[in-house]
DNA sequence: GATATATTTCGATAATTCTAAAAATATAGT
DNA sequence: ACTATATTTTTAGAATTATCGAAATATATC
């Protein structure tokens, strides 16, 4: 992963309303949760709610798949543990470490 | 941690700069390194160089000392673990999951 | 005390992001 | 077609952050 993306993952996560949003599907897990849901568990006005959401999808770390009326939006685990990876990735290879 | 704290260190380290600067300091390890010898291997001006150092001092993911004229960055390996630790824990604490 | 090196603070401008009301869009049921 | 529900887009003002030159501070050496 690039410097210049994992920021922007890290800078969508640096977000008090988004951390929360990412935080509660991560909770939820796989199935995901309806933006409606989101919005009764956050009480955050629908506009601003999906403004950040809006931001999580653009970095990859939500999907959204659509059921009819619903917007389910689930955490992609997969792109948060390569986040996680690369930010401890290459630990000490410039010097010895005790990691 | 509490989520306002976590975003906030998300947050310092979601700057192309300020990643930069802390990925480096990841790779040097324990020892850290010098503001000079950060600003000659990223190549920005002082000031702003010691703007983004302070920042990432403030929450904590880098500690600073000084030796006579030479100010060591050590970045704090402990405090990056408990941040990642953070954003997978309570994994699907509401749903059966896969992970 | 003068000079050199290392780093920070100040200050000003530019750029980005946040928030949320209002309007628009999408889908479904009557 | 009309109404209701779910969500997004538009818009605009407020707030925060980024950048960096210049001046200031701290420490060491001559």
């Amino acid at each position: 992963m690039e410097n210049d993306i994992a920021a922007k993952k890290l800078a969508e996560l640096g977000h008090i309303t988004r951390l929360l949003i990412f935080r509660y599907l991560v909770k939820v897990g796989d199935q995901g949760a309806p933006v409606g849901q989101i919005q009764d568990e956050l009480d955050v006005p629908g506009s601003t709610l999906s403004h950040h959401i809006s931001r999580l999808v653009s970095v990859g770390l939500i999907k959204q798949v659509r059921d009819s009326r619903i917007l389910y939006c689930i955490p992609q685990f997969d792109v948060l543990d390569e986040l996680v990876e690369f930010l401890k990735s290459e630990c000490c290879t410039e010097a010895k470490c005790k990691q």
